[in-house]
DNA sequence: GCTTGACCTGGAGCGCACTCGAAGGAGCAG
DNA sequence: CTGCTCCTTCGAGTGCGCTCCAGGTCAAGC
């Protein structure tokens, strides 16, 4: 895979050309974006490997400063593996309590949902 | 159940006096809450229980917004049963949409959970 | 040579959902 | 009476995660 532009891998990853920018300037990436002769990023196949882990990270729900966090600690190189693995497990069962959270709430909410529909149609009976 | 104060429904329901005002005077509630002959919020079972929905509404992602759009439609009284199940069920096919996307990510985190716990297990094993 | 378009930077602005602070009142213990 | 706690209102402030804007550079096409 040739280096992709900046529009080219946002559209690829699904954010926005602000937004990897903004990741960037943030620390979220492991390194500066390789630049063209003209300054413009160019993005080569290790730099989408991690921004699509990135944004794995951030659609569970990780916030910012813990993607930072992660990054840094790759970027320190090996020696650390088993605080990203803390990491990355801590994150793990936070998803999963939340999964669990919104799945309990959705139960209630799909009863609601069932009393709703039931009293509707006994209405549409009704009027038959 | 007797009336409550702001204080004992804000624990019962696991928000903040503060929010419960805020949804108040925002509209999320079916109508002001009753006061005390000193100005005092009273909560009765009812406030509770909406309370608890306006909640389980949030929790699941449901923006203030439309928690507001559904009091409206509670409030204007029957006749609009209709459209508070087709919000209900708009917003349970987002979650569920929401659900299966981090689903699908945590997958993706497991399998690199499950890497580095391999390299770091081998790791060891070579230690000893 | 000029325009167009993609990109650059630094910094400001925004939307959401709270959260807090200031100033004040009522009720009760000592 | 004093002090303490809990409540009141209004409006400002906060944190997060982008998102946008102004002003500028550069390469390509006409």
């Amino acid at each position: 895979m040739s280096p992709l532009t900046i529009a080219e891998t946002a559209e690829l990853v699904g954010l926005t050309p602000d937004t990897l920018r903004y990741y960037e300037k943030d620390g979220l990436l492991l390194r500066p974006v390789a630049r063209s002769a003209s300054g413009h990023r160019r993005y080569d196949a290790a730099d989408v490997r991690w921004i699509e882990l990135v944004t794995r990270l951030r659609a569970t729900g990780l916030p910012i400063r813990d993607v930072r966090r992660y990054a840094e600690l790759v970027r320190a190189g090996s020696g650390n593996e088993e605080e990203r693995l803390e990491l990355l497990r801590a994150h793990r069962s936070t998803v999963l309590a939340r999964l669990a959270e919104v799945q309990e709430h959705l139960g209630a909410i799909d009863h609601k949902i069932g009393i709703y529909t039931e009293a509707l149609e006994r209405r549409s009976e009704g009027a038959a």
